[in-house]
DNA sequence: AAGAAATGGTAAGGTACCTGTCTATTATCA
DNA sequence: TGATAATAGACAGGTACCTTACCATTTCTT
């Protein structure tokens, strides 16, 4: 109630919040273009779709989560009529993910609801500031898996 | 796998990543200090504990989380025997949070475990340069905040 | 002092991540 | 070519956040 200006916020603490500023800012991006249906966890599927199809391994790694919080956003999507899965000819333990009629509608909106946020981001504390704070991220990721013994992703250990 | 440096990651994956990787140092942390039950998200209530005790809402305004993630960090170390609610004395409808003799051991470890990763990471990437993410951060989010229609904090607009 | 609004807490439920284990299939290589 | 390792995906379960709705009590207003 005296004090609403805190003292020095933790690098976690501040990673977390401007994080979820940016989920939140990407949502109600999505939101304002009409597509409520479509959560921030959902573009990925679309920035990454193509038109002969892909696996959710290969979403995966583009997007750097797990399988299951891909899985989890392709059956949504595919819940709510904006992908479908077929049989991969090539690989029979696989599937592939394709952009419905409806879901290539989508696409650009879903493509470009970051680089909105982005945009406004910019506009509201500078260009500069926003591309400094990227780049210094991107180097600080690069070093935290560089020095850590990891090369790089995790690898998800199967069990086997 | 022939590409494993991606082009350019968008500042909110940068987000995520790095704050992903400062929640498991964290919990390494936690658990190089022989606490694995102990989990990252009980740290505030570490951190901000009082004597005197002190109010789940207190902690997060403190933390900056919702009641119901801090009410459920405080009921998890309650139930491990770190803290324990009592009624308050002054305002019967509040309860306060105090530390166990056993939460009062633990206490400097869990305060200490985002500091020694800060230290970690300064170690890795330098301390300015960490100091200085920390402040762009810190500057982005008050522009945020500032600029969005809403001074501060959400405040819990509960449906009454 | 009565009514309205704010506040402390609880309950129920959702989101977006994570982990580990398991099966089917494919790739490697000795 | 047959054993072994790697990969695609499914299933089960966990973490740390969030929201909306509600009740009990306190504080503010008039």
């Amino acid at each position: 109630m005296e004090n609403d200006a805190p003292a020095q916020l933790s690098l976690g603490l501040l990673l977390r919040l401007v994080h979820q500023h940016y989920a939140q800012d990407v949502d109600a991006a999505l939101e304002e273009a009409g597509f409520a249906d479509i959560r921030p966890s959902h573009s990925n599927v679309f920035t990454f779709a193509r038109p002969e199809g892909i696996q959710v391994s290969e979403l995966t790694r583009l997007a750097h989560v797990r399988k299951q919080t891909m899985t989890q956003a392709v059956e949504e999507l595919e819940r709510l009529g904006y992908v479908e899965r077929r049989p991969d000819p090539s690989d029979r333990r696989a599937r592939l993910v394709f952009l419905t009629e409806r879901g290539k509608g989508v696409r650009p909106v879903a493509m470009a609801a970051g680089r909105l946020v982005d945009r406004r981001w910019s506009d509201m504390a500078g260009s500069e500031e926003i591309e400094a704070i990227r780049q210094a991220l991107q180097g600080l990721l690069d070093k935290l898996r560089g020095g850590d013994g990891d090369a790089g992703e995790p690898v998800d250990r199967a069990g086997g």
